[in-house]
DNA sequence: GGCCAGGCTAGCA
DNA sequence: TGCTAGCATGGC
């Protein structure tokens, strides 16, 4: 068994944090009392891990039989996840000095922090199945998806928690799999072919954590089913890139004309001349108006 | 019932 | 280069 114990910088809320991931994403986390359950593949390997929020810190366990170096490999995946790492004392500075609107809506929600997904691949398939759609019925695809396509790891003796598949698994399924289950012939099309790609070597993930935003940008929009919003998901939820602002976002928009009191939602535009003033920190700026929306 | 969802592609001018 | 129908369904 293996019990790491994860201390954040600077200013951290773990009820704000995970508040989003039970109450609102609906997908891969799951509340067991005070735990928190969450699957993640360490090395292709499924691990089923325990969390819990003790002493200021983030507390993990399981089962799972570990190397030294194994261990420290999750511990950096899971300060990763959980943005440990991000001190937002500066952002509430800055936001304080530069935007009197936003500041209330950032304070309301001090301590919040992104959760990233577990790793690319998981990003790229949940923000390509979402796309257009309501999150609720985006949050049944993806629990669809991972039910036909993952394997699961038993918690106890009622519970078992599915593991999001592997690319391996995705590429093996028939487009008709997945308008079974309710997906456009098309998306069935997105998420399979880019799995197989990823499977036939064409598309190697990885080396997006080398590239600049706009390099990722370039390098993933020529795929079929990946437009700008896709990408600038796959930077927030998936790479943790804290200055980036996906300006055409509906949810971003609406957020903005309620906080600002618009008359009508503002355009892509204006979302990006609003948005230099929360430089270098647009990523949180616009985290924290989608929670806004969310939470009303 | 109608319109909108944390869009994208293909087809057309 | 720029515009738009169609997608598959849930939620309001």
């Amino acid at each position: 068994m293996v019990h790491l114990k994860l201390k954040p910088k600077g200013s951290y809320s773990f009820s704000e944090t995970s508040r989003r991931l039970t109450q609102f994403e609906k997908t891969a986390y799951y509340q067991k009392g005070d735990i928190l359950l969450r699957t993640i593949r360490l090395v292709e390997r499924p691990l089923l891990l325990r969390l819990r929020w003790m002493e200021e810190a983030l507390q993990v366990e399981t089962d799972a039989d570990l190397g030294a170096e194994e261990v420290q490999m999750l511990e950096r995946r899971l300060r990763r996840m959980f943005s440990l790492d991000v001190d937002l004392t500066p952002f509430y500075e800055w936001i304080k000095q530069n935007d009197p609107v936003l500041y209330p809506v950032v304070q309301q929600r001090t301590g919040l922090h992104f959760v990233l997904d577990a790793d690319l691949y998981e990003c790229l398939m949940k923000t390509i199945i979402g796309q257009q759609l309501n999150l609720s019925f985006a949050a049944t695809l993806i629990n669809r998806l991972v039910e036909i396509a993952g394997e699961t790891l038993r918690f106890d003796e009622q519970t078992v928690i599915p593991v999001f598949p592997t690319p391996e698994q995705v590429a093996r399924l028939r487009y008709e799999d997945l308008q079974a289950l309710q997906f456009n012939r098309r998306k069935a099309e997105y998420i399979i072919d880019i799995s197989r790609r990823i499977v036939e070597g064409q598309l190697d993930l990885s080396r997006l954590e080398r590239f600049s935003d706009d390099g990722v940008i370039e390098e993933m929009l020529p795929l079929r089913g990946v437009g700008r919003w896709t990408v600038e998901c796959l930077l927030l939820f998936g790479l943790g890139r804290p200055n980036l602002l996906p300006a055409a976002d509906i949810g971003l928009r609406n957020a903005v004309q309620s906080v600002y009191g618009y008359d009508i939602r503002p355009g892509e535009e204006e979302i990006r001349q609003l948005g230099e003033r929360w430089q270098p920190w647009r990523s949180y700026a616009t985290f924290y108006l989608w929670d806004w929306l969310s939470q009303g």
